[in-house]
DNA sequence: CGTTGGATTGGCT
DNA sequence: GCCAATCCAACGC
C-alpha cells in the first residue's frame, strides 16, 4: 500500500542534493515515539540546497547554526526562523560539505489524531503541508537537530514506493532566481499534499 | 553593539 | 492578498 519499509541507508543520502531531493518523494519519513507511538507520512515535497548555492545556509561556510549540515549524510538539520517556526532538512553529499534536502510537506498516514492535536486542526490538507507545520504535526524542534535518520531509533526515512519522474513538476525555490537546470523544488504532480501555492512553481516539467 | 530580514504561518484589513 | 508575530544569526559600524 505505502510500499517498502526498508529504510534508507547512508549511501541513498550521500549524493548531491539536487538528486536526493526528487529521489525522496514517495518515500516514508517516520518517527517512532519513546511512548511506542509511529507518526508517518509520505513525502510530497523537497528541496535542494547545495554549498554552493547563496540561498543555502550553509553558502558562507561551517556556524553553530548551520554545523549539523556539514556532518555526513543521513544527518537530520534542523532549523529555528522567523521567530516561532522550525524547519526539518536531511543532509546530502559528503561530511564536510554543506548540503541538505529541505523537506516541505508529506502526506500524514500513521498518528494523525496525535498530529492532529499538536496542530489544533482535523483537516488533513493543514497537517504537514509546509516545512512549519511538518515539524509541529511530528513534534520536531531544536532537540532533533542532529538526530542520525539511518544509525538512529528515534527517526528514520522508509523506501516506500519512489516516485515516478512523469509524476514529479519541478519549480524555483522560494526567493531564490533559479535558472534552467537549476530548479531545485519538487513535488508530486496533482496532489492535495503539497504547501500553498507561491510563484515559481510550474505544474509541468520534469527534473533531471 | 545595533540593525536587518529570514528555506513561514495564520488571521484578517 | 497582505501583514504581524517573535527570535536570533549574520553583517555593518
Amino acid at each position: 500500500m505505502t510500499g517498502s519499509r526498508r529504510r534508507l541507508g547512508r549511501r541513498f543520502f550521500a549524493r548531491p542534493a539536487a538528486e536526493v531531493a526528487p529521489d525522496l518523494l514517495g518515500r516514508l519519513l517516520v518517527r517512532e515515539m519513546s511512548s511506542g507511538r509511529r507518526l508517518s507520512g509520505r513525502i510530497v515535497e523537497t528541496e535542494a540546497y547545495e554549498q554552493s548555492d547563496p540561498a543555502s545556509h550553509s553558502y558562507r561556510g561551517r556556524t553553530e547554526r548551520n554545523g549539523v549540515m556539514f556532518g555526513g549524510p543521513g544527518l537530520l538539520y534542523v532549523y529555528f526562523t522567523y521567530g516561532m517556526h522550525f524547519c526539518m532538512n536531511v543532509v546530502t553529499g559528503p561530511e564536510g560539505v554543506g548540503s541538505a534536502v529541505l523537506l516541505r510537506a508529506v502526506e500524514p498516514l500513521d498518528g494523525i489524531d496525535l498530529m492532529a492535536r499538536r496542530r489544533s486542526t482535523r483537516d488533513l490538507r493543514l497537517l504537514c503541508s509546509g516545512p512549519a507545520r511538518m515539524c509541529q504535526a511530528f513534534g520536531v524542534a531544536r532537540r532533533q537537530n542532529g538526530l542520525d535518520l539511518v544509525a538512529g531509533s528515534e527517526m528514520h526515512i522508509e523506501a516506500g514506493i519512489p516516485a515516478q519522474e512523469t509524476d514529479i513538476a519541478a519549480g524555483s525555490r522560494v526567493g531564490v532566481r533559479d535558472g534552467v537546470g537549476r530548479d531545485w523544488r519538487f513535488r508530486l504532480r496533482h496532489d492535495e499534499f503539497v504547501s500553498r501555492a507561491r510563484p515559481g512553481m510550474p505544474a509541468t516539467r520534469t527534473p533531471r
